[in-house]
DNA sequence: CTCATTTATGGAACCGGCTCCATCCAGTTG
DNA sequence: CAACTGGATGGAGCCGGTTCCATAAATGAG
């Protein structure tokens, strides 16, 4: 047993022992031809006899590139956002890339978040998720040659991975309607936060526009807002829930918001759904748990997809120039015990 | 508008143009003292010019250190492994610490896992989760003087994290116990994954203690092994309910399990908790949901504190040697609506 | 066996910061 | 007014790799 050296052994070192340049040294590291046999197991004894191991850092900063997909997500406590970030992280599992996750909870953290990738050399590509980059931030992604991607947000200038919001909406509307409610209630965000894509309020569109189609006029005492705190969904379920015109239905624009309204009802002694139908969205995970009802976006595969965009441009000459492609995900409702027909 | 050069502005352009050294351009960055107001003032304009931004990559190089903490993280799909991290991450970003994710959910990545932190200056600290490093790869890490702990797994020398975990399934076992049942199932994991800690076995062993001080035998047809998935989970307890003297209580060693189980009794019509108790571990978000009856072990919380430990740790001098903290958090139960007196 | 071509190899220069040390200079002191 | 002092400053050298180029060795042709 030879004691460990306490500074770890450098690529010099090593072609010191073997009795070779620096650059041969690195020519086997990297298997490159145009080694000989006998020189390369020089090289490899002396590597196995020094425990050397190639330093990540230097390597970054010469080769100039980290092998770092950074993962920029606010609220990574959100069900939806963990899923999205799962997506991601199983396809960056099978590539040589590793993954940064940059919480962006806090409002003031936000600032600091995009300075971060300022110089852009510290991942070799960006994964938004949820988030609208302003715009002077987007011309730096660019200027520096980052590439990215936005999941859940739209850009102009940027590839992003979508759904179709209005559309989803109008689903959940369009299924309540079909099961023979006419009152229907939406609780939704309030669309506050400038960096947050307002798919709230395409949601919102498209239960307004299933109404029209139905021939339903629009209560403006049945359109509510909040935050996607599922105990502030709940407050406003019980303000909706004891009108004196209750609704039959609720469409929430999220399911954490959905199961708000199913806990108001619990509360108030409302049966679900026999007195009152609640359809959320998104499909998490603990929807299929409670049967919720639901429009299912592929929260999942959003990741999935934005991680393989961002690896193809990866793999791109960055000079030809790829049109930002805008990928929309298939929404659908998923039928199960929180909807029905409304009490007669 | 001038045009912006295609080459990111480095130190020396900055120095150039203020007309003073790079060193004083270092100085400046990093709010050093002794640099005159008027040397400042040039070196600002210089940098705000240039739009300078120092490389994250060459500065990690130079002063060996990242400000990275990697979090290694088997089966990040997990609903308690997105609970820890969550927890760390609400530590890290109230620190200059980025994260750098680690799935190793695949086994063959394992190795791959540790290999990369050989060298240890691609991160500042370590945070394993659930996970416990073999032997060669502690040595490895303490060589490398870099700073790791271990939550949700123990080892001999390293700081870790910890719950009772023999103390969790004897108290979940007492409550069905107390509640009056005597046939009383498990429904744990198979300890076959030499990786992960065995903390399904020290619950079967806080069940086993619990039976013995009540002076219940021990069954071993009421005794299964299965894997994490709730799918196997519930096969297993549909076994299990179908036994000619069918227990009325079942102990799952998780909460995903005891989801399994629920879904059984679904299955096959027993009603839950009139006739089947169940009770899980973890207290996972979905458990309250479902009002699933559970030992809650603090999951954001232990995410929490080995954040906050390992970075007590980088604190410290590396050379004054901590000695081990093993430090455990409180279990207890929490009751739901799962578990019930036995029928009578 | 000599000359022309490949193929292997050593090592300086570079990636972009930080640091330490030598130097410079203004302000004190005697 | 010279010697001394300490703060401000410039820049070579270093962090640990990769790359390119000049050189050396090996191979092949004639």
């Amino acid at each position: 047993m030879e004691s460990l050296p306490k500074t770890p052994a450098k690529i010099g070192d090593v072609a010191a022992r073997a009795g070779v340049g620096v650059g041969t040294v690195s020519r086997v590291l990297n298997g490159r031809a145009n080694v000989r046999p006998l020189t390369r197991a020089k090289v490899l004894e002396a590597i196995e006899a020094l425990q050397y191991r190639p330093s990540p850092v230097a390597r970054n900063l010469s080769l100039r590139r980290t092998h770092v997909i950074g993962v920029v997500v606010p609220f990574f406590t959100s069900h939806s956002a963990v899923e999205r970030v799962r997506g991601v992280a199983s396809v960056l599992a099978q590539s040589p890339y590793d993954l940064m996750l940059f919480d962006i909870e806090a409002e003031e953290r936000r600032e600091h978040a995009f300075r971060i990738f300022d110089r852009g050399d510290r991942s070799d590509g960006l994964l938004l998720l949820s988030l609208v980059p302003p715009d002077d931030e987007v011309d730096r992604l660019r200027s520096a040659r980052l590439p990215c991607v936005l999941v859940d947000a739209p850009h102009p200038n940027l590839p992003s991975i979508l759904i179709d919001d209005v559309r989803g909406g109008e689903l959940a509307t369009s299924h309540l309607i079909e099961l023979g409610h006419r009152l229907i209630a939406f609780v939704g965000d309030k669309p506050s936060d400038p960096f947050r894509f307002a798919s709230s309020r395409d949601r919102t569109l498209g239960y307004e526009r299933a109404l029209a189609q139905a021939g339903i006029e629009r209560r403006e005492e049945y359109v509510r807002e909040g935050t996607q705190s599922h105990l502030v969904a709940r407050g406003i379920a019980i303000d909706l829930l004891r009108l004196p015109q209750r609704p039959t239905a609720v469409f929430a624009a999220s399911d954490v918001q959905a199961l708000g309204v199913l806990e108001a009802a619990r509360i108030l002694g409302i049966r679900v759904p026999e007195e009152l139908s609640v359809i959320g969205f998104d499909d998490v995970e603990v929807a299929a748990l409670v049967g919720l009802t639901t429009v299912r976006q592929p929260l999942f595969e959003s990741g999935r997809r934005g991680a393989e965009l961002l690896l193809e441009l990866l793999g791109e000459n960055p000079d030809d120039r790829i049109e930002p492609v805008i990928e929309q995900l298939p929404v659908e409702v998923v039928i199960r015990s929180t909807t029905a027909a409304p009490p007669r």
